[in-house]
DNA sequence: TAGATTTTGTGACGTTTTTCACAAGTGGCG
DNA sequence: CGCCACTTGTGAAAAACGTCACAAAATCTA
């Protein structure tokens, strides 16, 4: 029952999760430690001092009840409910998140899109009509959006950013290859695949090398 | 000049390479490992411990001069060459990813696009024409083709998965929302967006009820 | 050349994160 | 009921990672 959480237990957290619902949609009642580390790549240990973070939610002998610790999951990673999420970015990024199934299934629905190519502005996704940048203030504060997609070419990230900011947006998952300037206590998650294909290479390059 | 490199040191050594190619079109011939930390979100000394894994590339009382440095690390993390891709899965995320030109640019060429579909089967993308799933072994042996962009729903992604593996596949970018079996040495970078939404809720929620 | 100034490379140190090991619960069974 | 098999929760140990501080270059100036 700690303070201050390691990114890297949230990470996991949110695999535990899933393994959870595979495990609940198998039909099991209860998981053990050791099962869910077998299914991310971790500890028994691991998992124990993860969950015991936040409280205690097995029992001795017998292990964790699927569907508990699956609420109390969601409960903890704030997933528990809806999440209002605007999409800034009408591009290919954009379009393929918009129709990406995952993210509405856990509770991020998607209440506004944004773009600045007047080419696009008025058009139709779904249910949504694409506005106008200069509406992102009145968009976040008369739809109560929290969060905010940001799939937007990296010179117009940091503008928008503020906009968002300064009407009160809550988190960020960034697509744009810069780092944002947000005020401390703003939370900015960056996806960076680039970053991701130099893992790879490098990985690949070392074990050549390496040993 | 250590054995065992930290993966955080990894993701700044990318971001390090992204600093210098804006600090060398700035027209800069030298640069400190305190503005190199500046630019990303870390410290000189971190800076510095990072580039020592790999070697002593600076000169005392100057810092790193801009273009070597650059060179360097772009032999460490293995992008110092053309790495061939094959992009599986031609929905949306393969489109986008397709598209994306940062890919290209950093030395990623996509020399073979597969996706399942018989409807997509066939098609061309720029220069490429789509081919089915059973061609896979083939075309990385033919192509020489060592990493494989993964992008296709999580039920036909291990079988993908296996036959690349076995037609001696060296990498894979995954982005199906599933743990792959590989063999040990293999490496993997799994992409996985609801991971860092949930990231960005919990922070947020944390927030909220914490301090 | 000597001294002032800058900045690296790195050992020592401190903090964070993971692993280990085991006491303490829990249910099942004879 | 008493014992056995199982599994959690958690301090303590170990490992990994980051920070600090400074000697050792290197340049510059006069």
């Amino acid at each position: 029952m700690s303070r201050r959480i390691p990114a890297s237990t949230i990470r996991r957290l949110s695999h535990y999760l899933r393994s959870l619902e595979d495990i609940e949609g198998e039909g099991r009642e209860t998981v053990s430690s050791e099962e869910l580390a077998d299914r991310g790549q971790t500890t028994a240990a691991q998992v124990r001092k993860d969950l015991s973070h936040f409280g205690s939610f097995g029992k001795r002998g017998l292990g964790y009840r699927v569907e508990e610790l699956r609420g109390r999951l969601r409960q903890i990673l704030g997933v528990d409910r809806v999440w209002r999420v605007a999409l800034i970015g009408a591009g290919r990024i954009g379009s393929a998140l918009f129709e990406y199934p995952a993210f509405e299934l856990r509770g991020y629905e998607c209440v506004a899109i944004v773009d600045a190519d007047p080419e696009k502005i008025g058009a139709t996704w779904g249910a949504l009509r694409i506005r106008p940048p200069e509406e992102i203030e009145s968009l976040i504060d008369t739809l109560g959006i929290e969060l905010v997609i940001l799939a937007v070419p990296a010179q117009a990230a940091q503008q928008i950013t503020d906009r968002a900011v300064h009407a009160g947006i809550k988190g960020i998952l960034n697509f744009a290859p810069i780092r944002l300037k947000v005020p401390a206590h703003l939370a900015v998650e960056d996806v960076n695949l680039v970053m991701q294909l130099e893992a790879l290479s490098f990985a690949i390059t070392q074990r050549g090398s390496g040993d």
